[in-house]
DNA sequence: GATGAATGAGGGTTCATTCAT
DNA sequence: CATGAATGAACCCTCATTCAT
């Protein structure tokens, strides 16, 4: 899967992907230049592209590095508990986490990643970034099963389309959340973790089961 | 719906936003230039900033237009009938039509606008913006309301929340099922539509009443 | 000597010409807009254009009247007085005022009027400009030979000379002490005004007379 | 005399300047574009932000290398002979010199230097052009003072005011004699030098001392 | 005469990228 | 491997000016 010379990702280019997050977050990924990167990682320009072919490669790279931390969270979230909600709440944590860690790349999942590798030009990193994607779907698939045995999620969930519905429907409220807290805290009188709270809770009970 | 210009809608910049739209639409925003728009409408580029300020004005008068269709949508929407699960689905209908005319600016409208007007520099078109939203956030406090009257929705139910609530989720839920129909498809048996159908009817037991 | 059919300045042309001068006075000319001009003439750009050539014809209009200003301000100082330091000194005043209220014009009328108007291209003010300028140039004339007579200036003078070194030097010092106004009071201990004066006692102890 | 680069003046910046300094004399600053200066110089456009931050500090570089010849000039004058009267006349002709081979800079020095350095935004460039001018100053003290101790100056000239009393009349005469060159030839039968000359000469006379 | 409409011709500046060394 | 040096290709925007009406 993996292309570039393996050095365990070489030390060059984890100086070169730590500056560019740094200046990413701080003044977003358009306005950020290869010039900006090199002079904060202290390399020349010219060594930039060296160890990436372009400045797509090294967004792709961090992208990537960005969803395996967010299997992380979800792994550790699963890990957590064995109660069903608590589980499920913990993984609402995580991505509240992931979006508050890395904003830029939140929306970049949500929106280009996935994308049809038959037909479309893609990076090595963006199928490395899906297939990381796809283990997280795994670990949710697995959660719902194991909630659906137990008795505490319907049994006639259509388990890839649960998660489809919560991938969409969790990132939206937390984007939205993100983008307008000012406004939430105004219109209603909450602040952005209990809306979230609440909206969380909301959506777990499409899928509660029976005997609870 | 003020205007600052006297002649009605000066042609001129209808023919502009026409190419511009087209434009961005096909090449994004970011990437589709100035010249471009002059190339496509048929003026120069001098002209364009003759009827707009700049770039970023073109932008804002396109915005404003969609989120003003996005209003004429709702409002549709919910006169189609009487019965509140329809209207519903009505509405998140008229979200999905949305999304397909002006993808760019449904993620835009959830993105960036409604700013604090106090602190940001802002243009008019963005503010006008901004109140459109608002009175699509009305035409939905009023379905909600007339719903938990007629006891189809919970009579517990946060008004203001809930609207943030649906924006959050029904958003996310049909930018993720745009930007992965294929994967969608190919995953579980599903079109999209059927795909956000079931989607949409999780998120209303969400909010359904006793009585029903 | 005129050319534009001369209704006596057009009134158009005259409020076209204040408003130029104010923003030419605000911003500096180069950075005056002939859209600037007409805003704030309440012309059209394009009636602008009925009424002068172009820009350079309206800045020509412009220094031509300053020019007569001039004019008439040496032309009241020589009658001020009958003694003829005293008229000099009046003559030296005459100056610093048209250099605090058309600071612009003053340096053009150092640096490019007086052209040979054989070889270059000039426009008519331009021409009619220097023809005030050799105006001013006679009274001036007129004011030494009178100084000469009385004995009060020195007898071997030559005329044409004397009235040029005094052209430089005078414009000379007086635009030094005006762009250097706040270096003069730091470094010595004089106002403007003070070291003018000075300044303009020893030019005059260059040309007194024996008698003295 | 400090330099950002290590390049002991990387050549480059050489030959750009080299390149600007003939544009600007033939055509003007502002009408010479950084086009213009790429294509004369052999470089891109491009090339010329890599040495030069923009035109702004191109110009700067070229106006405080004109001080510092100047600044030369006046030392070489200085160094001719013993004879104050003789040295003077020395100081005049590098003025004239400089004025001839960096008439657009001459303009510029007496206009616009020695601003304000605590309330004006200003380039290093200014700065150093301006301390250059400083030590020029000194240079002429330094002669104004041997020549009234030698006796050959008025023992009661404040210094300060003397050098800026010549800083405006010289550059004033100097400036109209290169401006109306022909003029003066036509209505006087005097060339350039010879009616500067008599202008340096009158001047001289007003700090004269007594035992001549 | 007066102007609304339109524009040609640049202006300075930026940036991702390349390549010889 | 590392980089200094160089640039092509744009980019957004401005302005004096023209011309049909």
């Amino acid at each position: 899967m993996a292309r570039r010379k393996k050095q365990p990702q070489s030390e060059h280019r984890k100086k070169i992907t730590a500056a560019a997050e740094q200046l990413f977050m701080a003044k977003g990924i358009e306005n950020t230049t290869m010039s900006d990167i090199a002079r904060m990682s202290g390399y020349s320009k010219a060594t930039l592209y060296v160890y990436f072919k372009d400045k797509e490669e090294l967004i792709g790279v961090l992208v990537l590095e960005s969803m395996q931390k967010l299997y992380d969270y979800i792994k550790s979230a699963l890990e957590c508990s064995n109660d069903t909600k608590q589980r499920y709440l913990e993984i609402c944590k995580a991505l509240v986490r992931y979006q508050e860690e890395y904003p830029l790349y939140f929306k970049m999942v949500l929106d280009t990643i996935n994308i049809d590798f038959e037909t479309t030009r893609f990076l090595p990193e963006e199928k490395e970034t899906f297939l990381v994607g796809e283990k997280i779907n795994e670990l949710l698939a697995v959660f719902l099963k194991e909630g659906m045995e137990k008795g505490d999620i319907r049994a006639d969930l259509q388990i890839h389309q649960a998660i489809f519905f919560f991938w969409g429907t969790l990132s939206g409220l937390i984007l939205l959340s993100a983008n307008k807290e000012n406004y939430i805290g105004q219109e209603m009188k909450l602040s952005r973790e209990d809306f979230l709270q609440q909206g969380f809770g909301m959506l777990y009970r499409t899928i509660v089961g029976e005997n609870v």
